[in-house]
Order: structure tokens, then C-alpha cells, then sequence
RNA sequence: GGCGGUGUAGCUCAGAGGCAGAGCAGGGGACUCAUAAGCCCUUGGCCGCAGGUUCGAGUCCUGCCACCGCCA
């Protein structure tokens, strides 16, 4: 692998329907995604974090029906929700893709079609199944429940029509090969597993296309067959390298897919087959590479039940972005959502969280550092070696956690042992605070004790430092709060050289600290409220 | 129906033959730099149920129950 190829990294959210407005699993699978891309462009990697909507369902065109709007205006509108939900939660994607709108999804979908058609993977074919629309896939008799579909509880549609198919069956082989060797990896393990006996047990051939006359004309055309347009799967897929500019001579597609050594997919554990079996397959057809890694998240039930329109339990993400903050609502996400399992969220947990970690321990532990360095030193940070026990430890500790978070953000792809970590700090950097009991050490310094003055330059250094590096350890879980941190701690948080600024005693030195204020306002629960 | 996973404190979970643990929540204490936060101490357990192996079983074996996932 040469240099120019070894910095990049490209990762993607899937792309959402949008007959719907977004709810709380968008908004985790936004944040997961954006963490990861912010901690490797923070390692100076050419970074590219694509997220987008997932608009040709034949679900939108009678959502418009029913609301009486054209399909082109209610996908306007439903996609602006998504986009302004990643501005709300912090989200720094680099680009957005609309599959209904963009000309290059267009372009490089029928580009796809043609590469697989001309690899003679394509062959048309009579057939009749149940089709549900909701779920946009047939169904066999067995797999309904009394006659319904099993996610929506609708009936299916008896279709019959001539479609395209795609000869799945042929890539089984290679498919086993690119998981067995972890050429494409599979994360958690468990859902490796799954795909792995999915496609070990023999794969049928998948249809890829539906009449252009029952997708009421919606959808993607298929090259040089006006009948047919594709199935919505298909070019949904696609967007992961529609959006680079495939097919259209693009130095993108070069840059962040065929040359870049991560291709990351972030995906929701009920879509996992379209992402570790269908769409590598086609890759494999259309001899363009596989994603590297398919990172699989679980989903999020709200006080205990599944996320439902007609339980009126939906959680507004935009509703939490405005009552409690991006950084709450990113660290709840972030810290106690396991990220490739399952988690149930309430109001309730997500205060208690913010409240434990970021309220009492960290934006505390600021608040009285910088206080006592304004009090004691009038907020100049004293100059100090490490010579005190208590000091070596708190040290050591901090030179321990870059390592913590690299093993779980590069290797595990676990934010919450990331965070976990930095947690761990925080609480030791507490500790310390009440080892040394500065004000004690102050009143010793003031009644002439000379020693007492170093030791409170030692201590008041030493948790400006923790304080510095954990500022830089949050950056891409909680960037705003680590501005505010950054600001109140008087330096300058930069875009190159993060790996180095995170190590104990790294330029820019913290100089002088600004006045406190919390960065973290506790949140008042209905508890304390009531009483 | 098949395969797999899970079941441990009020909540979230760790422990995988050797004294049942952590965090949060609850209770108490000393302190005062701080956001009434922090720190120290502490209450709380049929380790899903029943049998078995073992000197000794959350831990290993068998059966059962419940929930979850994937596949039919």
C-alpha cells in the first residue's frame, strides 16, 4: 500500500426513508457515525463522512397521495427534517446525498446496472409474490403472520410482473471468503456470525427491479428499459459510491473507495443483509472493492417499548436536542447506549447520566480547578515538576488514557469504553483535588509556609493539565463542550496534531484560565423539582 | 420448529471452579475550592427454577422457564 493511499478514511450512515420524520435511532446512528469520523480526521486522516436520504419508496409516493402534495414535494420537505437533526446533534458530515434528487446518484445507479448487466449478472424473469410496501420486500406464505406482514401488520400485495434479477447465488463462495478472512469485517461479531450462516446455507438469486407502472413511475429507470425501474434497495445501496461520483470519471471514487483502506458503513442491525451480503455482491460483480468494515448498532426502545407512531412513545430528537442540549443528548447516546446492542432510553436515565458525569464530575472539576487557580493564583497556572505521589499517579493516569481511547475508537469501535475511560479520569483527577485540599495548603502558604506554595503550584498545575487533556480526549464525542472547556482554560483548540496534544504536558501550555463558569449546568430532575 | 444469546442489588452491567462485585439511585459522615457538586463510609442479593458433578458451583453438566436475535 502506497503513502498517498494509507490516510484516508470513509465511512457512512445509512440513508433513512423519509416518509417519516427522524426519531431517536436516526439520531444514534448519526451520532456514532459522526464520533468516528471526528476522531480519525482528529488523526489527521483525509476523512470523508457521507450521510443522506433514501427517498425512490414507493411509501413516499402514497404518503404524498394522503397528504395530497407531490412526491417530489413531501421528500423536499421530510428530507430537510434529517438535515436539520444533524445540525442540531453537532453532526459534521461532509456531504449529503438525496437519492431522488441528486444527478450523480442517477447517473452512477444506471452506471452500477450496467456493470453488473454487462458481467451477464442480470436476466429477466417472471414473478408472482406478496410485496409489502412498507417493508419494500416480498415475503413468503410462511413468513406472514395470520396473512400480514410481520413488521406492519398490513397485507401484502399479490404481484405478479416480469422483473430483473441479479444472480446472488453465484457470489456465495467469495462472500464466505471476504468474511472469513475479515477482508470485510463484520462488527460485532455475533452479527458476523449471522450473515455468515445466512450465506452459508445458499443464497437465492435476488430481484433487483419492479415495474415502472407499480412504482407509479417513482424511482430510478433501469438503462434502456423504460418499463422497469430499480428496486429501491438497489440504488439505495448504491449511494455509498453514487455520492463519490462512481461512474463519472470521479477522483473522489478513487480517493475515498477504491484507494482509501477503510470503507466504513454504519447500519442498524435490521438492514444488516442488504449491507454484508446484497451490496458486497454487487461490488463483487461490478469489480469494484467491498466495504471494509459493516458496523452494526442495535436498536433503542423508549421506556422499554418499541419505538412506534401508533404508541405515541416516539422521543422527538429534535424536541431532546432543545430541552437538554447536543452534548446531553450525544453523551447519553454515546456513553450508556452500548453501541452494537440494544439500550432503552428514557428522560429519566439520560438526566441521571448527564447529571453523574458531566454536571458533578467533569464540569465540577473544572469549575473549582479553574476557580482555585483564579483565587489562589489569580489565574496564572503555575509552573510545576512532578514530585508529589499523589501527583505521579494523577499523571500516569493521564498518560494512560490515549491508549484507552485508541484501543476503543480504532480497534473496538466502542465509544462508551472511550468515554468510560475518560470518566475514570475524571473521578481520579476528584479524588486528587480532595488528597491535597488546596484550600487547607493555601491557608499553610498564607501563614508564611513556603513549602505549601510549591505544593499548591504542583496540585493547582497538575489538575490544569488533567483538565487540558481530557478537554482534547472529548473532542470528538463532545466538540462543543470541548470549545467551552477550551475557552475557559485559555487556549486554543486546532485542527492537526490532536495525537500529540493529548500527551501530558503538550504545547499549547494553558497559561492563564478564565473566570468559571459551568460548562455543564446541572439539570434539575422531577424529583428535586417536586421536593 | 432449528441454531445462537441473555437471565447477578431498585436501575445499568462486570465476574466464568475458591470470601458475590462496580457505577447510578437510597442512607450516614467529615469538609468548604466548586454547579448542595466533590470526597469518605454504608444499606441493599433465592446469582431465573430444579436436579447433577465436585472438598467446594453465578461459574461445569442435564432438564425446565422467561426474554431477545438469526434462520425456517
Amino acid at each position: 500500500m502506497s503513502d498517498a493511499s494509507r490516510d484516508r478514511y470513509y465511512i457512512t450512515t445509512s440513508i433513512p426513508y423519509v416518509n417519516a420524520p427522524p426519531h431517536i435511532g436516526h439520531a444514534l446512528e448519526m451520532v456514532q457515525t459522526d464520533v468516528f469520523a471526528r476522531y480519525h480526521r482528529l488523526l489527521d486522516r483525509d476523512t470523508r463522512f457521507l450521510t443522506g436520504t433514501d427517498e425512490n419508496s414507493l411509501k413516499n409516493v402514497q404518503a404524498a397521495e394522503r397528504e395530497g402534495i407531490t412526491t417530489r414535494e413531501l421528500v423536499d420537505r421530510n428530507a430537510q427534517g434529517f438535515i436539520d437533526l444533524l445540525d442540531l446533534l453537532h453532526v459534521e458530515n461532509d456531504d449529503f446525498i438525496r437519492t431522488a434528487v441528486d444527478p450523480r446518484h442517477f447517473a452512477g445507479a444506471a452506471y452500477l446496472w450496467k456493470k453488473l448487466e454487462s458481467n451477464d449478472d442480470l436476466y429477466k424473469k417472471s414473478y408472482t409474490g406478496l410485496y409489502c410496501v412498507g417493508c419494500e420486500q416480498f415475503y413468503s406464505e410462511d413468513e406472514l403472520e395470520d396473512g400480514l406482514c410481520p413488521e406492519h401488520g398490513v397485507r401484502p400485495d399479490l404481484v405478479e410482473e416480469e422483473n430483473y434479477f441479479f444472480r446472488l447465488s453465484k457470489y456465495q463462495d467469495e462472500l464466505l471468503e471476504f468474511i472469513d478472512s475479515g477482508r470485510m469485517r463484520i462488527i460485532p461479531e455475533s452479527r458476523r456470525n449471522e450473515v455468515r450462516s445466512f450465506v452459508a446455507r445458499g443464497l437465492d438469486d435476488l430481484s433487483v427491479s419492479r415495474s415502472r407502472e407499480r412504482a407509479r413511475g417513482w424511482g430510478v429507470p433501469v438503462p434502456e428499459d423504460p418499463d422497469q425501474v430499480m428496486y429501491v434497495w438497489v440504488d439505495a445501496l448504491a449511494n455509498y459510491i453514487t455520492a463519490l461520483g462512481y461512474g463519472q470519471e470521479s477522483e473522489d471514487y478513487e480517493r475515498f473507495w477504491v484507494n482509501s483502506p477503510d470503507r466504513v458503513h454504519c447500519i442498524g442491525k435490521g438492514i444488516l443483509r442488504f449491507h454484508a451480503v446484497y451490496w458486497p455482491a454487487m461490488l463483487l460483480s461490478a469489480g469494484e472493492p467491498l466495504p471494509t468494515t459493516v458496523f452494526v448498532h442495535g436498536y433503542l426502545t423508549i421506556a422499554g417499548g418499541k419505538i412506534s407512531k401508533s404508541l405515541g412513545n416516539t422521543v422527538d430528537p429534535v424536541e431532546l436536542c432543545a430541552t437538554y442540549g447536543a452534548d446531553a443528548v450525544r453523551y447519553w447516546l454515546l456513553r450508556e447506549v452500548p453501541a452494537t446492542l440494544d439500550a432503552d432510553f428514557t428522560n429519566d436515565k439520560l438526566e441521571r447520566r448527564y447529571n453523574a458525569d458531566l454536571a458533578n464530575d467533569l464540569g465540577n472539576l473544572l469549575n473549582r480547578t479553574v476557580s482555585m487557580v483564579g483565587r489562589y493564583r489569580k489565574g496564572l497556572v503555575p509552573q510545576a515538576e512532578t514530585t508529589l505521589p499523589e501527583s505521579k499517579e494523577l499523571r500516569s493516569a493521564c498518560e494512560k488514557l490515549p491508549r484507552k481511547l485508541h484501543t476503543a475508537m480504532g480497534d473496538d469501535y466502542d465509544p462508551q469504553a472511550a468515554l468510560a475511560a475518560i470518566n475514570d479520569l475524571v473521578v481520579r483527577a476528584n479524588q486528587y483535588v480532595e488528597q491535597m485540599a488546596p484550600w487547607s495548603v493555601s491557608k499553610e502558604e498564607r501563614n508564611g509556609d513556603e513549602a505549601a506554595g510549591q505544593k499548591l503550584d504542583e496540585t493547582l498545575n497538575h489538575l490544569v493539565e488533567s483538565l487540558r487533556v481530557t478537554c482534547h480526549a472529548i473532542r470528538p464525542f463532545l466538540p462543543a463542550a470541548a470549545n467551552r472547556m477550551s475557552e475557559q482554560l485559555g487556549f486554543e483548540l486546532i485542527d492537526h496534531g490532536w495525537t500529540d496534544a493529548l500527551q501530558w504536558g503538550a504545547e499549547p501550555r494553558v497559561e492563564r484560565v478564565e473566570k468559571a463558569k459551568p460548562i455543564f449546568p446541572r439539570i434539575e430532575t422531577e424529583e428535586q423539582a417536586a421536593g
